[in-house]
Parts: structure tokens; sequence; C-alpha cells
DNA sequence: AACTTATTCAACCGCATAATG
DNA sequence: ACATTATGCGGTTGAATAAGT
């Protein structure tokens, strides 16, 4: 996925595409001190170079404090299930009922999932409701391919470590974004995750870890 | 091994509605 | 009451990658 940039002329660039761990950085450390809302404001006075509407998708499916990020369970699959045939593609209705879920991933879950064409391969073989709520629940419980490549790190960590978390991922985002400020993303990553991860194993518990030590309540 | 096809999911787009001036 | 701006929602796209041939 390229990041892509568009704007009128004379104005800079606009980027699009995938948020980079600085940016998400950034969002994040903007959001614990200054709050949400008023997205267009945010991403200019942060120094975003992102629209409005860009940022605070970014916050509200992946950075936000108890977003869920791991596969669905086969109870939320029943939920969706039931409230699908309720509401139909009323995601973010259906989303309000499973804490932590996003609109976007249960629209993502139930057309990869739910609602899915059977692979050429496999119209051959019996293809009923039971079978297809065993294979989402099946791939759900395998990780997708992209947290694969970045987690098997951590994963090694989690299944070796006895303390959790690891003491020298605990810190503080709001301090890793003035830092970033001053030095950059690398030099972020030197002071602030262990030298034995890459910073993209540990981003995700590093963000978890500050919002475990910030409610958002107590920040705005 | 090389190529094609299918799948996943993060992100964008357009539209509707709400809030504000 | 109307225009403008901000926000939220659902549909769709497209790059990366896994699976199949």
């Amino acid at each position: 996925m390229a990041t892509r940039m568009c704007g009128r002329a004379g104005e800079p660039a606009v980027r699009k595409g995938p948020w980079t761990l600085e940016e998400d950085l950034i969002l994040v450390s903007y959001i614990s001190q200054n709050g949400e809302g008023s997205w267009d404001n945010l991403a200019r006075t942060a120094g975003l170079n992102r629209n409005g509407k860009s940022c605070r998708l970014r916050w509200l499916n992946y950075l936000r404090p108890g977003v869920r990020r791991g596969s669905i369970t086969p109870e939320e699959d029943m939920v969706i299930r039931e409230l699908h045939s309720r509401w139909g593609n009323r995601w973010s209705k259906i989303a309000k009922h499973l804490p932590g879920r996003t609109d976007n991933e249960i629209k993502n879950y139930w057309r990869t999932k739910i609602h899915r064409k059977p692979r050429r391969s496999q119209l051959q073989e019996p293809c009923d409701d039971a079978v297809a709520m065993g294979m989402a629940t099946s791939e759900a419980a395998s990780t997708s391919s992209q947290s694969q490549a970045s987690s098997t790190v951590w994963d090694e960590y989690m299944q070796t470590s006895s303390s959790f978390p690891h003491p020298e991922l605990v810190g503080s985002v709001a301090a890793a974004g003035h830092h970033l400020e001053m030095a950059g993303l690398d030099e972020v990553a030197a002071h602030f995750v262990p030298t034995d991860f890459g910073f993209n194993d540990c981003f995700w518990n590093f963000v978890d870890n500050f919002w475990e030590t910030m409610p958002v309540s107590d920040m705005v």
C-alpha cells in the first residue's frame, strides 16, 4: 500500500494510505494531552499531514483505549449473526453491543468470514451453516497474516516471560511523543523499546501500557 | 519455481445527519 | 430559515500475502 499524497496547488499535499508508527505516536500523544474531537483542527495542530476524517478513523478503529485487536470469538460471532439478522447492515449499531469491536471490524468480519463466497476448491465440500461457522471459528483462532508477521517475537516473549508487561516497555506515550519532536522515531525506539524487540513488535503493547496507566476519563 | 487467484483488512469515498453561525 | 462545517456511517477499494495450480 503506497502512501499517496494529494492537495490543491499551493497547499501542502495531504498524506493518504497506511499510517506510520510515527504518525500513530503523534496522534496518541496529542489526544492524550488535548483530548479527541475537532478532528480537522486536531490534524493541523498536532502537525499531522492528514485530514481530520483520517485521524478520526485511525483513532476510533485502532488507537483508542479498549479497542480489541484479537480474533472474533465464537460468542461474538453468534452476537453478530443475531444482531445482523435483526438490524441488517447497521454495523455501528451492532458494534455497540460488542465492547471493543469497531463497526469496520465487524463489517469486514461479516463480509469475509460469514457472508463470503466459498473458494472454487471448496465448492465440492459441504458448505452449510455449521461448516461456515466452524471455518469462521478456526480461522479466527489463527492470527491474520499481517499480525503473524509482526507478532512472532512478541509471542515468543509472552510464552517465556513471567513478568507482564515487560518492565522496559512501561512508559508514557506522551513522553515518547515529546521525545519524538526532539529526536525522531529511531531515537524514540532506542529509548523506549527494549533492544531485543523491533519497534513494530512492541508498539501495540506500548500503547496499551500507556492507557493502562492513564484512563481516558482522567486525561481530558 | 513461477504464475494466478483468492482472501484479508486498513483506509478511503460519498452521502446523510447534526451542530453551529 | 438557511448555509456552512463537522461528524458519523456504510460501501468500496487496493496492496499485501496466502493458497492453489
